[in-house]
DNA sequence: TAGTGGTCTAGACCACGTA
DNA sequence: ACGTGGTCTAGACCACTAA
């Protein structure tokens, strides 16, 4: 376990336990790093993580304080913490996943313009359904370079994609780019994701990347919109 | 001008201009930290603004990498830039407020719990359209508590509530939490975004902070469904 | 084994806010 | 003047990768 994180841990521990009152700052970073026998440096590495998750603020010349709405407010942000597929979003809850297609094909040229492949690479495509306590949550559309993910079966879809490419394949995600947005539901929206004429969806479009710099993953993700929002924590540098 | 922000500067600079090849690692971290006559700690936290912004990828034991598709996708991200208004977002277009309401009221349950305030503090309670190069863009529904946001006019509606908060009243802006989600149009919605009845909305729900810990800000910002997007970079720990 | 990035130290000085 | 956080240094050792 790294030091800075152990110590941010037990920070966020206190916190939610109200062992420092709310009404002052928490102990200077001299202090702290004194009783955790640590670097004053180590020791602001571990605040910066609580203070990147909008638990702490800082005030130059005064202190480190506690953002008091964070204290209750529990699922900070969806963004900041994964971007790992719905199976490991809601563990513990029965997912399911339906193929609606699945097919190997030439990518067009959006879908191998941002995979950053040739025209020639042959590319997974697929649609899935996924259902979350029986109710259906998202349509998936995703493309995959054939080259990078291999071994692709329906066992794989049912189960999970990001499951097989990180312990079966031993790949590793390094992050992605979304952009989210509203849009009208398409048919295909209202039979699966059983929505009304006019119920819009939101989108999510992700290129996902490994710690090789390889794209592996172009998709839209298409929410219901009663179901689904999109949380994000921001803290001016 | 902070060291590391200048070294980071240059490198994106280099990295934009192609200075470096793309097939191969930059100059290691020890290398760079002596052409730049900074310690290896400042180099490194030069390169993490640019591993934050999905523009360099670092393989331990192999070296750092630029991200290919980085150096095409100029705006990385809305989202990890600013949270500052329409105003600095869009700088050099004509912006244009139109205020559709501007009353002090008491707040509801839910707004004086998102301020985090007592119900008796009354809060300025502002809808406003706002438009770019004259085509209506986004209805911002905004609360503000009176006491902390002061001498709030009509001018300064019709100019940058940001620009009062941090001109004006020289308040600093720490973060915000925001949700994103689709919806259906209003009656509101369709009026002023003159939209149609069937097209959706997206929603940005945003509680904004100062650098005191308290919430200055909570709003709910409708668009367009065809006009905006909402973008960000997630990069894994 | 050599070279890379990851963590950590024990200091130093600076910038800012309060008294 | 003092105490806080912000930046920066010049090292050290560790973990991982490739040759």
């Amino acid at each position: 376990m790294r030091k800075y994180e152990f110590i941010s841990n037990e920070i966020r521990k206190r916190i939610q336990e109200k062992y420092y009152s709310a009404d002052q700052p928490i102990p200077d970073e001299l202090s702290l790093a004194k009783e955790f026998s640590c670097s004053r440096m180590t020791m602001k590495r571990a605040l910066d993580i609580l203070v990147s998750e909008g638990m702490l603020y800082r005030k130059r010349g005064h202190g480190t304080f506690i953002v008091k709405s964070s204290i209750q407010n529990i699922p900070v942000s969806v963004t900041d913490k994964e971007n790992l597929g719905l199976t490991k979003l809601l563990v513990g809850k029965q997912i399911e996943s339906n193929i609606i297609q699945f097919d190997v094909e030439f990518p067009t040229d959006q879908v191998a313009r941002q995979l950053s492949i040739e025209k020639r690479v042959p590319v997974y495509h697929i649609i899935r359904l996924r259902k979350v306590e029986d109710e259906p949550y998202v349509i998936e559309e995703t493309y995959m370079p054939s080259n990078l993910i291999s071994e692709l079966t329906e066992d794989v879809l049912h189960d999970s994609i990001y499951r097989h490419i990180t312990e079966t394949l031993n790949l590793k995600i390094a992050g992605s780019h979304r952009k989210i947005r509203a849009d009208k539901s398409s048919d295909l929206d209202q039979r699966y994701l059983e929505c009304a004429d006019d119920d819009p969806v939101l989108e999510v479009e992700q290129i996902a990347f490994l710690n090789t710099g390889e794209p592996f993953e172009y998709s839209f993700a298409r929410h219901r919109y009663d179901k689904f929002e999109f949380s994000s924590v921001h803290i001016r540098k």
